[in-house]
DNA sequence: TTGACACTACGAATACATTCGTTACCGTAA
DNA sequence: TTACGGTAACGAATGTATTCGTAGTGTCAA
């Protein structure tokens, strides 16, 4: 009686997309080198878990080339938004209002960002507004 | 060569959280009985959980009474904060700028909500600036 | 063409997560 | 006290996630 697959990539999936995302279209070593800064994995891990990803729909592998190219076939913006609106519903009851807040608290913001992300605010707010939200 | 044990509460402990935190302290059948709604677990499936939990440190339990009352032994703010701060890192590289946007995005805001968010990040925002965070 | 070396594929190994079936307990109504 | 109905505890069952060891392939220089 087991669980069901997860839909969104998990940690070490994440891990991976986002060296990918940060460095575009790589092999299986220049993933695995990032990579080795963080944690202590085999090469052999990394490129199983690549693998996996293919089959899962995460990547997509140029095998005309050697060594193979992976690239993401899942974009940095689609899988925030995805997350997010999972969290929304798992973690915050459904509250944008509470998890926006947690999302400001849940930096060390520095003075410059803080006006940034002020800005950025008022364009998102106005932006859903004008989009006929209500 | 496994995986190593997850620091946060998975989904359905989330969920399980949920309840306890919406409704206060539950036994294990009133928790259940909530969680009926959104899937088809059998009751020991809900028992099981809760026990493990409780030797995670989740929850804690009154064995005082019968039936036993469980209870979170982590808030509701604290595991929004930490699963926050821990994703800012994994999905959004430390970009607290674009964590807060899809925040924002993630919800299908109405007016009213609107204002109200708009308010509670000011206060947000000027309450880190004034705690000195540069 | 052949050896050296890196890159790939495969599948075993093992802990974790989730789900239940079965059995043991408890308190209470009769 | 005893049977009954609900509650708890246990441990089995079975995917999933993650990690590697080992063996197969490809490339290229000498």
């Amino acid at each position: 009686m087991p669980r069901k697959p997860s839909t969104q990539p998990n940690d070490v999936e994440l891990s991976i997309l986002r060296v990918l995302w940060d460095r575009g279209p790589s092999s299986v070593r220049q993933v695995h080198e990032v990579l080795q800064l963080g944690r202590d994995a085999g090469y052999t891990t990394t490129l199983k878990m690549m693998q996996v990803m293919c089959v899962k729909g995460l990547l997509k592998r140029d095998e005309s080339t050697r060594p193979q190219i992976y690239r993401p076939s899942v974009s940095e913006e689609h899988t925030q938004r995805h997350i997010m609106r999972e969290l929304l519903q798992k973690v915050f009851a459904g509250s944008t209002r509470k998890m926006v807040l947690r999302a400001v608290e849940s930096g060390q913001i520095k003075g410059k960002e803080l006006a940034e992300i002020r800005r950025l605010l008022e364009n998102g707010l106005n932006f859903h507004f004008w989009k006929g939200h209500e």
